[in-house]
DNA sequence: CAATAAATGATTGACGCCAATCATTTTGAC
DNA sequence: GTCAAAATGATTGGCGTCAATCATTTATTG
């Protein structure tokens, strides 16, 4: 049997095909007892618009942008590479995907972006939120016009977006604790290293690890880095040194490359380095992994990320609900021996199928 | 500027619709000089067929078999509830899923099933395949009724079927051993248990195991269990009484059933259990995890295994080729704290389709 | 019951493409 | 130059839906 058509739906519910096209689209001006039958006829054939029939029709396209951070660290460019694949795949899917780079942290600049979304008739945005004023107002906006936003990575306030979809940074921290325990089991000394507590994500990971972490092992004061490589490399030359028995370090945030430095410039070959562990796979991160300098990764899957959001941006701007708790990505965790397959080089050209 | 039309492409070539059309479904009878033309202007014009419209037009859908081991154990359980998903999913995209369960084991059944899909006019077929003279002819009679043929989890050899998906089994070896090196960062002693080495991914597994401890590690003789869960409790009971120092425990093969039981059997509370990694993410392994019974979990992503099962089919029927080394499923590695999200208890209906 | 409003039916031209038919023009061979 | 073969043009009726128009039937109201 054949997917039934609206046709055989007016057919099965008596009605014409104009009746059963003005239930359907909600197009109003029909009897209560004709949206009934028509109701009935719909689930009793499992009857589903063919939406592509449907898009064809009214010559719809999406039209999705996504803002994000430049010269935000290695995880963006990762994130932005995602977008530019996925956008080269949807275009089969009448989905036109755009790319605005938005010079990071600053709120101001983000809310240009987003004002200057309002007239071009969008579907949808995307954006990684930084909370201000002017950019939950610039979101707001947007909603009332009718377009679908989403945050990425980082969050506004829940009720000012249509959907959030990131990390679960509680569990990615749980996860590298998890991995430390396992890795000392016979108790040890453990060294965290993040960006910032006031920054959100790092809080939630910080606090993840220490909830797991056995009493066995024993936790140095965190070092916060602020981002300048320079001084991690010092700090944490300076920790294995006044610590020779150091058996694990978690770097919480971004910014690995005074970590990798510091562990990199280790000469003396008897010293056991301590386990390592990190966030997000990116380039430079997977080298390290694969030359044996670091042990583990915990990635947030940028490419997860990017394919759910649109999948969400669309759904939600064709009326369909969310599926329940959608959003949160688990973190993965890699060895240099599972590691994913480096995504091929370039834009897949045209095939003139 | 809107999407180009192959009306367009035809007006910029200077040719009629049907000539382009002719062109485009290389339909023949068209002289050298106009195919160029026609080909000029699609790439200048960057026209890309509205595959969904093409779609719609030829009344295409896509019907599937997935033939599947039935009483195989939780694994299969969960690949055939991942395809029961998609299935779902994917009726919107015009493909008809078909799930067939066939006998584990049996190479005739599996043959059988196979040549009962000869006159169904089928898109493709995808199989657990099993090793036998009339299962290779019957795919090859399949394939060279144009129907195309992916072997899933289980190989035949690789010029007898399209494409090959399934887990990497020598990476998944390999993370097993990286993670217990880790967690016996001072030596220990570690047991490995297998169904069977004769089984080709229980010996890759194993083979990757061993690469990549590190000789601190002593690796007890293998247990081979043949499926047999109540031998395997009592050996490895056996191994834990003889060997009171054992430090890990890597359950190679499916069926953990004995191993869990022995574990949970444990009540010793100063003992401190074996660091334990098994592979499969499915019920019972999930309720151990969280339980704290056993460590890790290496996955092999039967609802990932699908879905690219499913692109593959629809690609290659569609005429387009598979991008390079496609179907290797990267091992995935799991602790109770990121472990993704139960599937919701969707419709599992008949699927009459 | 007439007058009006509300509901329904019937039909149509897109959308972009497929697959087919038939007519017309161009080409090549002799 | 003739004639057949090859190439091209022109057109059509779908596919399933949308969005619109117009005609017709049924309810409502006073």
């Amino acid at each position: 049997m054949r997917k039934p058509t609206l046709m055989d739906v007016a057919a099965a519910a008596g009605v014409s095909y104009a009746t059963a096209d003005r239930v359907l689209n909600s197009r109003g001006g029909v009897a209560e007892k004709s949206v009934l039958r028509v109701m009935t006829a719909i689930d009793q054939l499992g009857y589903k618009r063919d939406v592509t029939a449907a898009n064809l029709a009214r010559g719809r396209s999406y039209d999705f942008v996504f803002l994000i951070p430049s010269q935000a660290g290695a995880f963006f460019n990762e994130l932005r590479a995602a977008v530019r694949r996925e956008a080269h795949v949807r275009i089969n899917d009448r989905i036109a995907i755009t790319l605005e780079e938005v010079r990071a942290f600053d709120a101001d600049r983000l809310a240009d972006a987003l004002e200057a979304c309002r007239d071009r008739n969008l579907a949808g945005v995307c954006l990684v939120a930084i909370n201000s004023t002017r950019v939950r107002a610039a979101v707001q906006a947007l909603r009332a016009n009718g377009v679908v936003v989403l945050t990425l990575v980082a969050d506004t306030q829940a009720d000012s977006r249509d959907a959030y979809i990131g990390l679960d940074n509680r569990a990615a921290g749980r996860t590298a604790g998890r991995f430390m325990s396992l890795a000392n089991r016979d108790g040890g000394v453990v060294l965290p290293i993040a960006g910032s507590l006031d920054a959100v994500d790092h809080a939630q990971r910080y606090t993840g690890f220490l909830e797991v972490l056995p009493k066995a092992v024993t936790v140095l004061p965190l070092i916060e880095t602020f981002d300048r490589s320079e001084d991690v490399a010092e700090a944490v030359r300076k920790t294995i040194n006044s610590h020779p028995n150091l058996s694990g370090i978690y770097s919480i945030g971004a910014g690995h490359n005074g970590l990798l430095a510091a562990l990199g410039g280790i000469s003396d070959t008897a010293y056991r380095r301590p386990v390592v562990i990190l966030h997000d796979l990116v380039d430079h991160v997977r080298t390290a992994l694969n030359g044996g300098l670091i042990d583990a990764v915990i990635d947030q899957k940028p490419d997860d990320q990017i394919a759910m959001a649109l999948d969400a941006m669309k759904s939600l701007s064709d009326g369909d609900p969310l599926p329940p708790n959608f959003g949160t990505i688990v973190p993965s965790l890699y060895f240099q021996d599972n590691l994913p397959p480096v995504h091929a080089g370039g834009p897949i050209e045209s095939q003139t199928s």
